[in-house]
DNA sequence: GCAAAAAATGCAAGCGCTTGCAAAAGAGAA
DNA sequence: TTCTCTTTTGCAAGCGCTTGCATTTTTTGC
């Protein structure tokens, strides 16, 4: 009796309710100008012999198909994670399923899972990724294939955005750190030779220029992990400059900066001040929780499945996305150690 | 000149190469039998065109095609990821692509990811899962599918199963408290439904009975968060029964349990000593750094993936693999309170 | 240099599904 | 009942690729 059940096929189903694959394949997808009587029987024929689609003959055939595809530069880091999730249910409730790739921030191997997209003929392709250069956006925008990407800064026509504007956030904690008295400030990004990641990095200069024109700054750079944001801080620390607050590119990284002032004997927020960015899940779980500023990945998911499914009709589809981060305060951040006290001159340390 | 480039196909491929499709698809894939001359011919050809195959054609004509399936459990916690990751790591390097969906241990979802998959015609699909039913695995044994899952107690035949063996590794983790005089432990879960995290728990109920018999003991179970560890810390502190030492079913509960507990004014370690158990990234950056169990899940991934791919040509693949788990020891595990200062009676708390 | 064996290539039939078009079946009007 | 006009259904041609088998080309042995 142990029969290979082998997959069940649509003309199957059409035999079995007695008419033909054409009327079959109609009711199982578009249901329109099918008898009622007919289509029951279809469906019934269908969950009696537990049918699922071929979707490889689906898509061959009609020449598109549900599955999307999404890019992601570090899985690790949970911030992609949530966009991907998001963007999974999303994909999920509409009857989508998502190919997942990713990069570790190397340009080539963006280049390389879009071509292994290509031939999987997608409904569309996500790029959350920092590393996608112009001209692979260009040569994209050829194509029929739907694509949406994140925060580029220059899209190319058919290419939705969905961009963040990092410099706004980035704004938002120099200002708050400013209030707080801070004087020396340092910024934690990672892989500066990417655009985007470079522009966040810009984003801190400029806005130390601009709304704390008299501190002092410096930055580091290193992987994006908490390794990667602890080797950072540990750098910016031993260079000398002693910031009292350290503006991290993301809440991951963050965690690594945390450890390495604890690690130093460096209180947080007493001696020095830390922010986050993201507003990951974890960012509630360091000690002291972070300092941060909220990206609703939630709705950036969503934002990343509609755009590539929704707007899929029409040609055009550029209507980008603007997110302006919120700052969310909790335990890492406090007043500088210089004015603590109403003891303006000495670092503190008790 | 901005033409939409639609896709190239095998025939253009073959034309230009001036041999005919057979010929061409033969080069692209199984390289037997072709000239090496033609061998060139058509490679140039492909490069020239930048052609990437039509993988839905491909899998429709062959019956099958290099993508897995993985079905995870909960890929916020990144246990699950790493296994994703070094399963996504080995089957790139072969060419492979992934399919991910995730269940938040609802066994319905598995079963509904399970059939979207089945009619994907998958080259295998990996169940890193722990709401994987029995009657599910017999039903998938019939299917000429290649199955692969996680811990399973009792693989059906065709199956093979991945197995940590968590009451070794809960054993270890027992027998070190213990040797750290601990006398009241209690062990934090979660999804107590189901059956491989009902056993994980009776592994610390058997432990303890063996390796601690005169040691009292308690359970909690929560969701597999942070948030869910903490949940079940508090309750586990409400409950009035004041562990010394709490054993968690992974580190990223723990990771909330340590937050309770730092919440509460109990020091880790002095006051209770905390286990973790997969050995994650984040283990290291908690504070304290945590003692944990290592589960090698670099090389769990590069198990599932051989076990899908490579035993695939045998209709018979079970050979089931063990893994144990290795103690890690680092901050957050010490000597029980009564014990410190040679003062074995009275709780210290200064 | 020729026949036979071996190797390389091409032919053509699908794989399971979609879909334009034609045919059949109902519905409505006369 | 008969004849239009709709609405439902079926027919059949692919979608781009793989592969068994037939055919052609090359190699080998004498």
């Amino acid at each position: 009796m142990l029969r290979q059940n082998l997959p069940v096929t649509l003309e199957e189903v059409a035999r079995h309710a007695g008419v033909s694959t054409a009327t079959a394949s109609r009711v199982l997808n578009g249901t329109v100008g099918v008898r009622e009587n007919t289509r029951r029987r279809v469906l019934a024929a269908a969950r009696a012999l537990n049918y699922s689609p071929n979707i490889h003959a689906s898509a061959l055939a009609s020449g598109r198909s549900r599955i999307l595809g999404v890019i992601l530069s570090n899985v690790e880091n949970p911030f992609f994670l949530d966009v991907f999730r998001s963007m999974d249910e999303a994909a999920t409730e509409a009857g989508y399923s998502l190919v997942m790739e990713h990069t570790s921030y190397q340009p080539e191997r963006l280049v390389s899972s879009l071509k292994a997209m290509s031939g999987m003929h997608l409904a569309g392709v996500a790029l959350v990724a920092s590393e996608v250069e112009q001209g692979v956006l260009d040569s994209l925008s050829r194509r029929s294939l739907p694509i949406a990407v994140y925060d580029a800064a220059h899209p190319a026509p058919h290419i939705t955005s969905i961009c963040v504007r990092y410099n706004v956030g980035m704004r938002r904690a120099v200002e708050y750190l400013h209030s707080l008295r801070h004087k020396r400030m340092a910024f934690v990004g990672h892989h500066a030779g990417l655009a985007p990641l470079q522009e966040r990095k810009q984003a801190f200069v400029e806005s130390m220029r601009q709304y704390a024109p008299k501190a002092e700054f410096s930055t580091a750079e290193h992987d994006d992990t908490p390794q990667g944001g602890r080797q950072a801080a540990a750098t910016l620390l031993d260079s000398g400059f002693s910031p009292t607050a350290i503006l991290c590119v993301n809440d991951f990284m963050a965690i690594g900066v945390l450890r390495e002032l604890r690690e130093r004997g460096l209180r947080v927020p007493e001696d020095v001040s830390v922010t986050g960015f993201d507003n990951i899940n974890l960012s509630e779980f360091t000690v002291p929780a972070l300092t941060t500023l909220d990206i609703p990945r939630w709705r950036i998911g969503r934002l990343f499945f509609d755009a590539l499914v929704n707007h899929q009709s029409s040609t055009r589809f550029s209507a980008d996305t603007v997110i302006e981060p919120e700052l969310v305060l909790r335990g890492s951040t406090g007043i500088a150690p210089d004015h603590r006290n109403g003891n303006p001159k000495s670092r503190q340390r008790p």
